[in-house]
DNA sequence: GCGATAACTATACAATCGTATAATTATACA
DNA sequence: TGTATAATTATACGATTGTATAGTTATCGC
């Protein structure tokens, strides 16, 4: 029972899909634009994957070893809670930074009700931020940070830190800046360094009142 | 030449427009549905508007209205500038928790790339924006905040302050969230209670390493 | 070389979209 | 009362979408 053998036409789409996704989004991905530019029959689309929400979800699968797997977070107890939630909040925020043009989009497509999108993120994120909330109910434990509620310590938190690589993303992205704003942002939003200064101004904003707070 | 008068079919439209629009986004938005809702022959919609587009910046126009007209920021000089500072966030603020769920749809729509809502974004937000700005810029030469650059300010000011706000409305409004978790955010997060506390936390990360810095 | 079998091609279907237009209707004035 | 005229209807066009399927092709074991 000896077939034809395979092209492996899937890889190809499957790499089109990478390529495309960031670009597109879920919703304005085309069958017919990844079949085109993996050079493929429209027809091997349906033989494979039958149907978009599948060849999205394989796609979303791959980038999730690529993405998820590069963020270890550890919830180590040695040395002060302000400094372990510092360490994580930096891994986090670089991962974000490094994946931010997927990562954007994914949002995107989540805040525009793509189920895929939506299922990807509800299923992979929270397990992240919860080493987060952690380190953050630690700090506020040992006195270092206040006790505000959780939901107001985590958005003003993530919202503080991240929100600027997204929007700045957005921003170069949708070309709605020129390009020396555009190397502004990253000198003065991307860096190593001004991630660290957010945290910084973050983590001071919510220090508790004591003497010397979580300056750098 | 008196004519058949007028149903006022297109006001129909537009208030179809209205109430679909926050739902759907822009690209979401069908005529058909439109004209649906409005009870309103298919027809009538190229009569009055030719174009989605058209149509589109109708309602955007008329929302423009409601929302921007009760947005009044002014640049007094008296006092410190700090405090003028966080009277002014604190109006934005405020005004995007107001208009949290279009604004949030439209931020959507700007991400995803729809030419006609970035434009939109692109004209009425930069004027605002640049109230803040020249704030920063005051109190920065008045020694309290510190001089880093304003792409980084501005980002970790609107970032802390607003961020809260979109994916509380994001999460809520895509249903990722249980409906206690919504009442939660609500009451921790969109409270004018805790847009102030927010707006202090990231007030006192940027202020200058004085003695005191702008707690409350 | 033959044939079984999986890989592949060409094409079509049904739905939805925005847009357009020819025909019909209802009115206020002559 | 007839008629000019704008408002309204019914319908269609062309493009694009995701999905499906009948038929063709290339290969390996025999």
């Amino acid at each position: 029972m000896p077939p034809r053998p395979s092209r492996n036409v899937d890889q190809l789409l499957l790499e089109a899909g990478h390529a495309l996704l960031p670009e597109t989004g879920v919703r304005g991905l085309s069958i017919r634009q990844v079949t085109e530019r993996a050079g493929v029959n429209l027809g091997m689309f349906h033989y494979h994957f039958k149907t978009k929400d599948v060849f999205v979800r394989a796609i979303l699968e791959q980038k999730y070893n690529d993405m998820f797997t590069s963020l270890k977070l550890t919830t180590k107890s040695k040395g002060a809670a302000t400094d372990n939630l510092r360490a994580a909040v930096t891994l986090l925020a670089r991962w974000g930074r490094d994946n931010r043009v997927l990562f954007v989009r994914l949002l995107g497509d989540a805040l525009a009700g793509e189920q895929v999108a939506i299922e990807f993120l509800q299923a992979n994120m929270p397990r992240h931020i919860q080493v987060v909330v952690e380190l953050v109910l630690q700090a506020q434990n040992a006195g270092e940070l206040r006790k505000l509620p959780l939901p107001q310590v985590m958005s003003f938190l993530i919202g503080g830190v991240a929100a600027p690589i997204v929007v700045g993303t957005a921003a170069i992205n949708g070309g709605l800046v020129p390009p020396f704003v555009s190397n502004q942002l990253e000198q003065t939003v991307f860096t190593d360094a001004a991630i660290a200064e957010r945290i910084d101004m973050a983590l001071t904003g919510l220090a508790a009142p004591k003497k010397s707070g979580a300056k750098k």
